[in-house]
DNA sequence: AACACGATTGAACAATTGTTCAAGTGTTGA
DNA sequence: TCAACACTTGAACAATTGTTCAATCGTGTT
């Protein structure tokens, strides 16, 4: 810490300074907020949470072109939030970490919590 | 839903619609995660759930100008994540919805248990 | 009063984002 | 072999984002 602090203590600032979150997880958890945070994303995780879908399929429930959801799951695959296989001429889209799914329920509960 | 599905039976996509998030809700749900979605912004609430703080003190801990961390509490103050309060010549903030710290935690969670 | 300090604001900026479009690949069935 | 279909890709685009900068406001101090 380089500059004066008016309202905190040197030691209590060096304690905060401590405990805080770095800078680097910080990051790496914004990252998967951030992958949260596009309505495109979030149902199409929710989809797949009730079943897994080829594209094609997901494009029609989602009523948008299949480029459109092509490259949110290009997106998603990167973070290794779902998984794919080819089956013949589609490719089928699931979950690949479950897990999320707790964190989406956590957020709903905090939308309509307010 | 207009367009034909491939693999997916007429019936089971008429439940998967029905079964799905609905887009507002997906908007409102995107809207909290986006959030949480920049890392700036997750330490502001990550030091306001271990203190108040005023901006100078943030900015001085973060390392960041007192401009920049002043538009992101405007932001996190208007999704009602944040409030603050006039004192003297500082304004103090602190935590609206303690609740959000729970999201950070799940999230956090998330993040290590990869 | 004048001044310093904390905080906010709005304009400007580069950077990133999500979607569309057109072109392409690969598989299936006629 | 050809056409149709499922999907992917990259370029292009408008829109949004996070930060900086300069100007400003309000409070307390001298």
């Amino acid at each position: 810490m380089k500059t004066q602090l008016c309202k905190v203590s040197r030691t209590e600032a060096q304690k905060l300074s401590r405990t805080m979150i770095q800078q680097d997880t910080a990051s790496e958890l914004a990252e998967t907020f951030a992958a949260l945070g596009d309505s495109t994303r979030l149902r199409i995780l929710d989809l797949l949470s009730l079943r897994e879908l080829c594209v094609h399929d997901l494009a029609a429930l989602l009523e948008m072109t299949p480029s459109a959801v092509s490259h949110q799951l290009r997106y998603l695959r990167a973070l290794r939030l779902v998984k794919c296989r080819k089956e013949g001429k589609n490719t089928v889209y699931s979950l690949d970490d479950e897990h999320i799914i707790t964190l989406f329920g956590e957020g709903l509960k905090h939308v309509r919590h307010k």
